[in-house]
DNA sequence: CACTAAGCGAGACGGTACGTCTTGTCTTCAT
DNA sequence: ATGAAGACAAGACGTACCGTCTCGCTTAGTG
């Protein structure tokens, strides 16, 4: 006897959208804490099944709420590249800061950490959906410095994109410190430090 | 009306150890999803109520049972300080990724961080009590390494912290790559390299 | 707007009989509880909107699973009458209780009596469909036996049809006492006794 | 490991009164079908696990509701004995009919009947709080004739009882005639023409 | 040395949410 | 248009925990 798979072709897109903006509206009003299920159903004007029906997971339910948020239609993610390798960075991490202050972001995307925590599958997926997609366009953009020789050819892009970033992500989820354009912009400072930015490159051997 | 604040002097401290023992044991085999105050106290042979007299949270238990883990009588946390930079941050940092590969600390810790997201309290608790001061005695490795020159006098010995610890926790928490002594002495060189330490090794046993 | 009255001359006797045998097997599987129009129409191979089109409760599924037992082309009933009258009503009664202890009879009859307990309307179609056809044979197998001088004039055969079978159910239901052929004669007994049945059997079969 | 048996010393007498009020109340106006667990412990101010620590079932819960409905302090039942045994039946059986077609007996005790007939368990219990004591009384009545030579003294008892009252129970359980004074009258008649009451008795054996 | 005032094990209580199951309606597709 | 299939809104099921609340029982410390 094989699994009883729902038939995707049947989905109703109006349940779908509802119990997105229901769980959307919930965490932001409760918090991850107040979020249930059976609260996001009733929101929704949905019954519960549906929900059991389409996710395995009340994680993976916030994991489809803060996709949604974001995407058009599945839209490839792409980074700026003007050629000052410098200012686009300060652009993109400026922006990374600035959405996990916008309480709208903030709000899901903390509780999907929270559910990620334990839960590996749900952590593979927003790895394959979400993290993976975004780091690759971050390693194109340095990529393409590192091609233009504005960072050293032996430039480990992954761990440069790491140290970027991670910082950002430890100050959010523990609150050890201020997330601005200052903490930004000395991200972005190092990370052409540590990537030898050679000379030749406008301003970015200054000081 | 005051709250009825508990006396401490008659605290049990046989109920408080059963109490952490269990929630760790519980925390290993189920993992956090797993966890109840139920649980915890049946397993201790213990009352729901002992434990709601002595912690606000399910989370503080945890956060006292990691703190049970790796503490004597509150030991004041103290890094190596060989005179060799490179090799005592190579000491500590692979310290902490063989630490976060452990399952008897990544169980009770991982319980913390899940808990932690989506509480405030507990996150100023663990900062107060185990972050900060586990992150002096980093600084204090370091500024022992900018008074000896070996590091530039303007460096930031928190960002440089951070440079060095946080993509560590990254890659812990959302399995984003391998947690290795290469990826910590990556990490190491990294900080180094920010810190304009002198490329060679020598010049630091030098002194 | 009318209701939506199926098209009695489409429906599909394939269907029907596929019906109400998962009907009968259910419930002689698991039991009353067990059963429900989603477990009847998945082991039938049958849409559950079949079964809603044609029937208008679980119930009366069930009544037709009953008929369909015991049925032919719905054979008119019809009673032994040898006249000995004893010897007839001790046949009849015997092979009532003979079949509330058949396993296979008395698991679809348990079922149809605890749905119309709270259905009236199938409590009238079974009257309607069952009981009537059913009590009227034994009424008019008693009317005979009146006509024949064997009961006195003044009878009251409903009355004594009820003295007969009423207690039989009334043990089946509740587990009350016995169901055996004791009990069968006994109750036969009695209703001669009842309607001054002359004492001595010769006097019936003398006739 | 031993099953969790509840302390019955600790029962909360206020929650019991409320559930089994509520169960009749709720029996009363939505009727055996709209009678749910969560329905009761609703209307009752109650946790569902308080039902379902002290009741193994619905059924359960509606059997305690009726015994409440007829008890003081579990009252021995006792029939009237005046002497008049055709009399003392009449009021019986009279009261009897009466009590059925009381809709606030009727309600509960036809949920009761739905339960029962698709659970032994709760039919065990009904026979031995209910019925069983009931019957005792009806039979020490009939003794008490017996004894006094006003039914023959080979007069099977139980027989008697069911011949007495199973016609009852199942006009009821069908609505297969009427429950009236006269049916329970010719009843009553019915049961002194077999067991032979002697002419002795004042008026027996008229007509 | 009694007295009393905690802490303690235990667990019943009113609740909320879980994940599953079934109901009866509705829609889609194939025949 | 019927039938098989099954998604849907609704809501009850029985379980697990929550955090609060009594209960007796120990166990100090005080008068």
């Amino acid at each position: 006897m094989s699994a009883p798979v729902p038939d995707a072709s049947r989905r109703s897109s109006r349940a779908r959208d509802a119990i997105l903006a229901a769980a959307r509206e919930l965490v932001a009003s409760d918090g991850y804490r107040g979020l249930s299920i059976e609260g996001i159903a009733a929101r929704a004007g949905v019954g519960k099944q549906t929900i059991y029906r389409w996710w395995p997971s009340k994680g993976a339910v916030v994991l489809d709420a803060v996709l949604a948020l974001s995407e058009g239609p599945d839209a490839e993610v792409e980074l700026p590249d003007t050629g000052d390798l410098r200012a686009d960075l300060r652009t993109v991490v400026r922006a990374t800061v600035d959405e996990l202050a916008d309480p709208s972001f903030e709000a899901p995307l903390r509780a999907l950490y929270a559910a990620m925590i334990t839960d590996a599958d749900l952590t593979a997926a927003y790895r394959r959906r979400v993290a993976d997609p975004v780091d690759s366009a971050k390693e194109r953009r340095l990529r393409s410095a590192r091609d233009a020789g504005h960072l050293a050819p032996d430039t480990d892009l992954g761990l440069l994109r790491e140290l970027l970033f991670a910082p950002i992500v430890q100050r959010w989820l523990l609150a050890t410190g201020p997330l601005d354009h200052a903490f930004a912009d000395a991200l972005v400072e190092n990370a052409l430090l540590v990537a030898r930015a050679p000379a030749s490159t406008e301003a970015e051997t200054a000081s």
